[in-house]
DNA sequence: ATCCAACCTCGAGTAAACTCTAGATCAAGC
DNA sequence: GCTTGATCTAGAGTTTACTCGAGGTTGGAT
């Protein structure tokens, strides 16, 4: 086992493909918990806080806002007590995710119908039925 | 069949679950093709306009920007011959929209690990083996 | 000792997509 | 004829999530 090089916030911009500017400012923001500075002010990051910021974006890219990723961040940083809280917070996410994902299947689902509309009409040359209506069956 | 009803930019909100400045701001917007104006200056829509509205709605809940349906909605209004330039911009989208999908479905793995990972440990007491990072297998 | 890159804070600017306000006009009912 | 509610335009304001800039330290290399 190694020693772990110092992680500068230039480093962990690299690690996480974030800039330097969104994570201080996610810090600003209540994301980044557990920061240390050195002894010139500098921030301090450790292997974790690159996880950290992996996982941040999980819940980014399933569409959860920074006012909510500051919730959690703020249950995190309460440690263990905070399991439940953070248990039934996810839990909600994922419920909403789910729910979003069925939209967006169900909105392509309705190009698609759109692209074989126009694939078909310009094949044939005639403008064919109609693409089916939201609220209607088949 | 009956005569349609005059539709106002009040009924085609209500139609439409837009509000009238969106639907106004989405006409400066480039984004309502063909509306006519009665004699006292008032935006007339017809059942066509709901169609549309839905369609847009499709096209932005799989993500697409208000710029890049502009340019739809102008080969929309090109008629006819815009056809294979419409069918191409959907297929480009639709390429991207599975991408997306399947980048927030991975994501909401993760998420879900996490809580699982979360539900273990409120469980058992013990704080179990990490969850997965991302780029390692298993 | 001095240079330069990387860091710091604070605050302003940006982009997207609405959302709202003010002040004016129109039209249908009483 | 008058009121009232819906509509009009033009423009300003809001929200979210960054993104950038100015002006000022810090610290390792020469």
């Amino acid at each position: 086992m190694r020693k772990a090089p110092e992680l500068y916030i230039g480093g962990l911009s690299e690690a996480s493909g974030h800039s330097v500017h969104t994570i201080r400012w996610y810090e600003t923001q209540g994301l980044m918990p557990g920061v240390r500075r050195d002894a010139g002010g500098r921030r301090v990051y450790e292997a974790v806080h690159i996880g950290w910021l992996e996982f941040i974006d999980q819940l980014k890219r399933t569409g959860m806002s920074v006012a909510e990723m500051q919730v959690y961040a703020a249950l995190v940083m309460r440690g263990r007590k905070s399991l439940p809280d953070r248990l039934e917070l996810l839990k909600a996410h994922r419920t909403r995710v789910k729910a979003e994902l069925a939209k967006t299947r169900a909105a392509l689902k309705l190009v698609e119908q759109k692209i074989d509309y126009y694939d078909t009409w310009l094949t044939t040359g005639e403008r064919p039925a109609e693409v089916p209506r939201l609220g209607r069956k088949r």
